[in-house]
DNA sequence: GTCTATACGGCGATAGAC
DNA sequence: GTCTATCGCCGTATAGAC
């Protein structure tokens, strides 16, 4: 990494956004190049394989979450920080690519591996912090448990309303913002 | 569909195996024609573009699935049978799959929205006749819901568990099968 | 170190041979 | 109805320019 070019940046936005309007199969070498104003070559300097430059992706994109979950950590409400963080549609579409990706990807498996447990702790580490404040059972619900609920939930209703399923989506959203309001409740304006 | 000949039943199940293995970009004509013992050309005579294809492999499944779940409504406990039904780590691994092909595949998305509020329907048809036993708060709770919540977490854990990611997931099943002993007694033996 | 040009085999799709 | 030949894109390996 950090090769002394300034051209990486601009060739890995290039590939994110085709990855997310296209879909992993349309991050080729001719497409992000051209994308991006370079010669596809270049492109293949800097990532000689495909499974480099998508691990790079990777990586920055994990890095930039990881941000996002130690601003969460100052938010008033970790639950709702983590609930509209994991409702991002393009967030959801994002990890489902690389998910297809690492499906056949070995290199890119391990890396997301990696990278969930990295997001899984930091948002764990938050939640523990402040747990004691719900007054939940936890003998039933627990930090772990509910962190799981709060990101897959919304991510699967992103993916299903992508590709036009909709039963139920409403309704459980309708659920979890009830619970949300309960033990995280929305101040008086 | 239905065109005369014994030979699409064969290459549909090795386009499957395909694509549950190695991914949707390993079901290539020649892979495809490899797998089944015929020519790529003929493969290619039945499915003349690789959306076709895609869509008889959906439209197959799918009906396979409905039929599953009408024999779950015979199920003594359809809890229990919907959350093992979404257990199976494999028709998670193919709904990604298909819904990572949907994303950049206008004609297959279509017909997974199509099929996935079919499902979801048939399930939705057999939850509700059971409701009113399981004595729950519906202002809350509702078979919708339920049942997407049922179909969304199994499914969400048999993805992060194929690429590595496992926090929470072991309690979020406990939770679940707590609840599902509360609503649906195990019977002594 | 940074960048470019080119060649090779595999891919989906098409036209047309048998 | 079945199969072959061919075309333009793909990843990527390589040879070399600056």
């Amino acid at each position: 990494m950090a090769r002394g070019s300034s051209k990486q940046a601009p060739i890995l936005d290039s590939a994110e956004r085709l990855m997310l309007d296209e879909g992993y199969a349309a991050v080729t070498y001719r497409g992000v190049a051209a994308a991006a104003g370079v010669v596809p070559g270049l492109v293949q300097y800097y990532f000689p394989s495909q499974d480099e430059l998508f691990i790079a992706l990777l990586q920055r994109n994990t890095d930039r979450i990881v941000a996002q979950v130690a601003e969460a950590a100052q938010a008033e409400q970790p639950l709702r920080a983590i609930w509209n963080y994991a409702s991002n549609p393009a967030g959801a579409l994002m990890l489902m690519e690389f998910m297809a990706l690492a499906h056949h990807h070995k290199a890119v498996a391990a890396e997301m591996g990696r990278g969930g447990e990295r997001v899984r702790r930091a948002q764990l580490r938050t939640l523990k912090e402040r747990w004691h404040a719900y007054g939940l059972d936890e003998s039933e619900l627990t930090p772990a448990s509910m962190l799981f609920v709060l990101n897959a939930i919304p991510r699967m209703i992103a993916l299903e309303e992508a590709f036009g399923t909709h039963i139920g989506h409403a309704e459980t959203v309708r659920m979890v913002e009830h619970f949300l309001d309960r033990v995280e409740p929305k101040k008086a304006a």
